[in-house]
RNA sequence: UGCCCGAUAGUAUAAUGGUAGUACGACAGAUUUUGGUUCUGUUUGUCUUGGUUCGAAUCCAGGUCGGGCAACCA
């Protein structure tokens, strides 16, 4: 029967709680600060809040946590939306953070008037100082005395735009002497006259980020609130809001973030990237982003089956690049049309073939597939194939062509190397082959049976196209843990820009098509192609068990 | 030298006191009109020292190592 998947300790956690009661159906939310690009990390918790939710019938928000108006911004808003549901992803909700600005401002003069907490003068330095050390517990300032009634009133004056930035703060009263450093009273509300993407001008006083992140929570009624390892002390502090407040008791959990070898993963460092040029924009093909790895080939189901491989633990992890291209390899491989571009070509002349004769050759479009059709493909006497794909002197176990030895073109005839014609400085002109005519493919009864498979083009009929070749961004496996700047470690051959001579066909080519250039690798169009010029991104090389040796 | 989290093959991830398993990688072979795919096989692991127990990856204690925490960022 069906063996049991195990579970992970997050779906232990929620199979309890739906066992025991304490919950009906689950919500998770997935909360994004709208200053960036989403990456592949974010892709695993999208498939994390959304996968259980519809394992478990529940539902999932989509939340901007969007309490910073100076670094966000609605492009993001706009591109993790797209993102999301390129995913296969749908939310239930499309929440901000700042719907609920007047309902946290609420909460914070309940806080006030609890005694719980004061406005605070101090510079962020002094605030700093006065908080201590790990090692050392902070002291609490005079105006942590202040009254209830003046500290309302200088909230509301803050509210009302009566300081300047950073003139004030509101903090809230907990423990300066706690162990744990974002206990030793937290700041809640700054002042910034900052215009917000969907606020305006309304505010200039902003929430934190953990007067903000756990009561939207429990606004929303989220019942497992899922979120990454750096946010384990912030817990404490969580609950003590939703104890302090009454409110719907929203619970956190937290699991290790996805790092992936040769790249960076944080949000400042790619947006660094982006704005120093080191790559095109937050859609290059060689950024971990989702919108690069859209660009470059990558589908949704093959990213989905990722992150469902690299699993959900506590433990740091750092994940390596080939499961990464495994999972698209496996995909592309059923979907991919198959198709043949020489990349580097050497000319073949068939010299016992018709002059001028051209026939048309049928080929599967994919082999994977029972119902993928086929195309047809011109032959004829001239034809390209592949330099790799000639040796004058072959090592054994050679499969391919060399002087005397025969090889099968694909979807074509078996053709014998006879000749090699050779310019004046020794390089190779052209080659000259005899094909065997009762070789045809489909009605081979010539009897011969070669080891080595080619690709080829027709050279009269080859489309010229440019293919992006790409490689790692990074030349080291973890780049943020390497001494100096990441940017020092940058691959300079990450991107090849190479010419491929094609069969016509591939001027059908669709933005939506997946293909697999034979014996090469998987591509797909890119966005910068033209009628004239189609330009094709490598999404991965074809494994290949030769070349190594 | 405060607090918190973690440690199982190269990389991830299971085993929830009872035979250490799976995937990716690597290696070898079979099949193949893609040196792809598919199939088969091989390889490699419980951080350490004690303790509890008939029995410990699992529970307890000490140690080691890795990560996090002192933003008016999230």
């Amino acid at each position: 029967m069906s063996e049991e998947k195990s579970l992970n300790f997050i779906e232990e956690i929620i199979e309890e709680d739906l066992r025991t009661g304490k919950h009906q159906s689950i919500l998770t939310r997935f909360p994004p600060e709208p200053n960036g690009y989403l990456h592949i990390g974010h892709a695993k918790s999208i498939c994390l809040n959304f996968g259980l939710a519809l394992k478990y019938g529940g539902k999932t928000n989509l939340r901007f946590d969007d309490t910073n108006p100076v670094t966000e911004d609605t492009e993001y808003v706009e591109s993790i939306k797209e993102d999301v549901k390129w995913l296969g992803f749908n939310w239930a909700n499309e929440f901000y953070a700042s719907d609920y600005f007047d309902q946290l401002y609420s909460f914070a003069e309940q806080l006030i008037e609890k005694g719980l907490a004061y406005v605070d003068d101090s510079t962020s330095e002094e605030i700093a100082t006065q908080k201590g050390t790990p090692t050392q517990s902070g002291v609490r300032n005079q105006y942590a005395n202040r009254t209830i009634a003046e500290n309302l009133q200088l909230f509301r004056d803050m509210r009302a735009g009566k300081y300047k930035d950073g003139e004030k703060v509101l903090r809230v009263k907990i423990d300066m002497s706690s162990p744990n450093m974002h206990m030793r009273d937290p700041i809640i509300y700054r002042i910034k006259h900052a215009h917000h993407h969907r606020t305006g001008d309304k505010w200039c006083i902003y929430p934190m980020y953990d007067f903000a992140h756990g009561q939207s929570d429990s606004i929303e009624n989220i019942t497992h609130s899922i979120c990454t390892l750096e946010f384990i002390p912030h817990r404490p502090l969580y609950e003590w809001f939703i104890e302090q407040l009454g409110i719907f008791p929203s619970k956190q959990y937290e699991f290790a973030r996805l790092n992936l070898n040769y790249t960076v993963m944080s949000k400042r460092k790619l947006l660094q990237l982006v704005n120093e040029h080191h790559v095109s924009g937050w859609d290059d093909p060689r950024m971990p982003t989702i919108s690069g790895l859209r660009r470059r080939g990558y589908t949704p189901e093959s990213l989905r089956d990722f992150a469902e491989r690299v699993g959900i633990a506590k433990r740091e992890n750092l994940i390596e690049f080939s499961l990464l291209e495994f999972c698209v390899r496996e995909h592309l491989n059923k979907i991919a049309l198959r198709r043949m571009v020489v990349f580097d070509p050497i000319k073949v002349i068939i010299t016992n073939y018709e002059e001028g004769k051209t026939e048309l050759l049928s080929s599967e479009n994919n082999p994977e597939d029972p119902n993928g059709g086929v195309r047809s493909i011109p032959f004829g006497r001239e034809i390209l194939i592949e330099q790799d794909d000639f040796m004058e002197n072959p090592p054994k176990k050679y499969f391919r062509l060399a002087p005397g030895q025969m090889v099968r073109l694909k979807s074509a005839y078996i053709i014998q190397c006879n000749e090699i014609i050779k310019n004046t400085d020794g390089s190779i002109q052209a080659l000259h082959c005899t094909y065997i005519p009762e070789s045809k493919s489909g009605q081979d009864n010539s009897g011969i049976h070669v080891k080595g498979t080619l690709h080829w083009v027709h050279a009269p009929a080859a489309l010229q196209v440019e293919v992006r070749e790409y490689d790692r961004l990074f030349q080291v496996e973890n780049p943020s843990s390497e001494e100096g700047d990441f940017k020092s470690y940058l691959n300079p051959n990450s991107l090849k820009v190479v010419t491929g001579y094609a069969e016509p066909s591939i001027k059908e080519a669709a933005s939506h098509d997946r293909f697999q250039f034979l014996r090469k690798g998987y591509y797909c169009l890119d966005k910068d192609s033209s009628s004239d010029k189609l330009i094709f991104n490598r999404t991965v090389t074809l494994k290949d068990g030769w070349t190594k040796k």
